[in-house]
Order: C-alpha cells, then sequence, then structure tokens
DNA sequence: AGTCGGGATAGGC
DNA sequence: GCCTATCCCGACT
C-alpha cells in the first residue's frame, strides 16, 4: 500500500536490537526514545520496530532457528505457546533441553528468560555424578559452575533447592551428601507439548523432492523443540521468580537470626528478666513476620 | 497510547 | 507465480 518500501539498513537493524536488548522485545516506544538507538531509527514507528523483530523471529540471526511456517498455518503448539509472539524470538535456542541451557551462552541463570529449573538441574547433575554416594554441595554446585554461568548467591540457593527435594523425598541426604531417590519417580519434568499438536504439514508430494520423509520429521522436531522451548522460558521465568523469592527470604531469616542471637547476648550479657524476655520475643516474632512476608 | 496479530502489497526471484 | 519484507489496519489492554 502507499508508501514505498524502505529497506532497514544494517545500521537500524543494528540500534533494534540493542535496543531489544536493553528494553526487551514489546518496548518498541522506550527503543525509540532512547538517545542511544533514536537517531538511527528516525524512520521508523514503534509499528516497524514490532514488524521487523517479527520478521527476525521467523528468519535471520536472530531466529534462533525458529521454524518458518506459511501464512496462516502457524502450528497449534505454537499458537497455545505462553510467551506472546514479540517475546518467541528472544531468546531460546532450538534445542532447549538442559543441555542446551547450557551450551548456549545466552542462557546464563542471570537471564529470568533463561535460567534453568533448578530442581531439574540438580537432579540432572545428580544422575550425571555416578557415585553410589553421591555429591556434596561442592561438587554439585562447581559441576553446575563449569557448565553454567551462575548468580553470586547461586549457592546458598543451591542449598535451599537441595534441602527442599531432600523434604519432597526428590533426592536423599547421606551425611553431607546428597543422591537422587531411585524409589521416587521424579516428577520435575515440565509438561510439554503434546506430541499430536504438532502435526506435519501436508505436503503435496513434489516428484523431485530428495527426501519427503526426512522433511516431515524435521520439520516435526524443528516444531516440536520451538514450542517445549517457548514452554521452557515461561517454566524458567516462573523458577526463577520462586528462586528469587526464596532466597530473599534466606537473606531476611539470615539477618533476624542474627539480630536474635544479638539480642541474647546482650541479654545475657545484662542478665535479663523475664518480662525483657518476652519483650524480646514479641520484637523477634514482629521481625520474622515482616522478613516471611511474600516479595 | 502502546502493542499485537492479521492481512495487503511491493519487490525480487 | 511464489516468497519475503514491509506497510497498514483494526482490536485489544
Amino acid at each position: 500500500m502507499g508508501n514505498q518500501k524502505l529497506k532497514w539498513t544494517a545500521e537500524e537493524e543494528e540500534a533494534l536490537l540493542a535496543g531489544i536488548a536493553k528494553y526487551g522485545p514489546g518496548k518498541w516506544k522506550n527503543i525509540l526514545r532512547d538517545p542511544e538507538f533514536a537517531p538511527s531509527l528516525v524512520n521508523r514507528s514503534n509499528i516497524d520496530l514490532k514488524d521487523k523483530w517479527r520478521n527476525l523471529s521467523v528468519s535471520g540471526p536472530g531466529s534462533k532457528e525458529k521454524l518458518r511456517l506459511p501464512k496462516g498455518k502457524a502450528l497449534p503448539a505454537l499458537q497455545n505457546s505462553v510467551a506472546p509472539a514479540s517475546a518467541a524470538p528472544a531468546v531460546l535456542a532450538d534445542n532447549t533441553t538442559t543441555d542446551a541451557v547450557i551450551d548456549d551462552p545466552s542462557n546464563s541463570l542471570h537471564d529470568s528468560k533463561n535460567a534453568c529449573r533448578y530442581n531439574e538441574l540438580i537432579i540432572e547433575t545428580l544422575s550425571t555424578i555416578t557415585d553410589s554416594n553421591g555429591a556434596d554441595i561442592g561438587t554439585i554446585l562447581s559441576y553446575i559452575e563449569e557448565r553454567l554461568e551462575v548468580p553470586p548467591n547461586f549457592r546458598r540457593l543451591l542449598g535451599s533447592r537441595l534441602r527442599r527435594l531432600v523434604l519432597q523425598g526428590k533426592l536423599e541426604k547421606v551425611q553431607n551428601n546428597y543422591r537422587v531417590n531411585r524409589d521416587v519417580t521424579v516428577g520435575t519434568n515440565p509438561p510439554t507439548p503434546k506430541q499430536k499438536d504438532v502435526k506435519p504439514r501436508p505436503i503435496q508430494a513434489p516428484s523431485v523432492l530428495p527426501s519427503h520423509e526426512t522433511m516431515q520429521e524435521a520439520a516435526m522436531a524443528a516444531a516440536y523443540k520451538v514450542a517445549e522451548a517457548e514452554n521452557k522460558a515461561f517454566l524458567a521465568s516462573e523458577a526463577v521468580k520462586e528462586a528469587e523469592r526464596v532466597s530473599k527470604m534466606a537473606d531476611d531469616t539470615d539477618a533476624m537470626l542474627q539480630l536474635v542471637k544479638e539480642i541474647c547476648e546482650q541479654c545475657k550479657a545484662h542478665g535479663a528478666s523475664l518480662f525483657s524476655w518476652r519483650s524480646m520475643s514479641i520484637v523477634a516474632k514482629n521481625a520474622f513476620c515482616n522478613s516471611s512476608r511474600p516479595l
């Protein structure tokens, strides 16, 4: 319609990608307003940015191998995916098993979209460590650190996750070692898209195509992996939220314990009366309630 | 107002 | 004619 098509220049594309890296997909106006990117994008509207990003999502280097499908033939699994289309191209590589998360440097635990599902990661790690006595927290930590970029507080997070998994009966703790509880079928795998939802598109049988079945299989596999990746992205972001909440609670609880210790010391030093002990316990209780409130 | 998804259209092959 | 990239529109929040 109307206007002549204005091809995207490399500079514009770069500015767009940088803007997305800074603000995230969907924040087109923010990107346009940012003085860092605005000069490169003077000829573009927020709609243009959206369209270009959508375009990048189905082809090209930013696509992360997202399957391109003909118009109106999006796979059901993709349609049902939890991430909005604008966010979809963001980040997950196609092969987003835990291994893929590990392989891709962009999939560090810092990134809420790509963060691992900790439980699954821990169990997978313990499954990999074949020692029948399991592994202690340090071993698990180094194993994960070797393969993943982890956040600064990861050790604490790992500790709390391990304790929780032991409580859930998914792991066994033997002395200081943890190992997978073999009696339990671990249900940490996320619900994966049903295979039946990812049907191969009917292909008109061209007489000359080299391998019809191989193409179908490849399409199925790709579609399945994309759906799986998007599903995992959602689960990962939820896991990170939970992890951050737990971590914050742990911090608060530590601070609380420290406070209580100090109060105890002072009370001991000054031979506290029954009254002051009661007052202290009320103060401590209130403080604990505050620290335990959800974020 | 900002964003999204779908559809139309220009342009290249 | 087909495919891709870009533009445009209406709906939604």
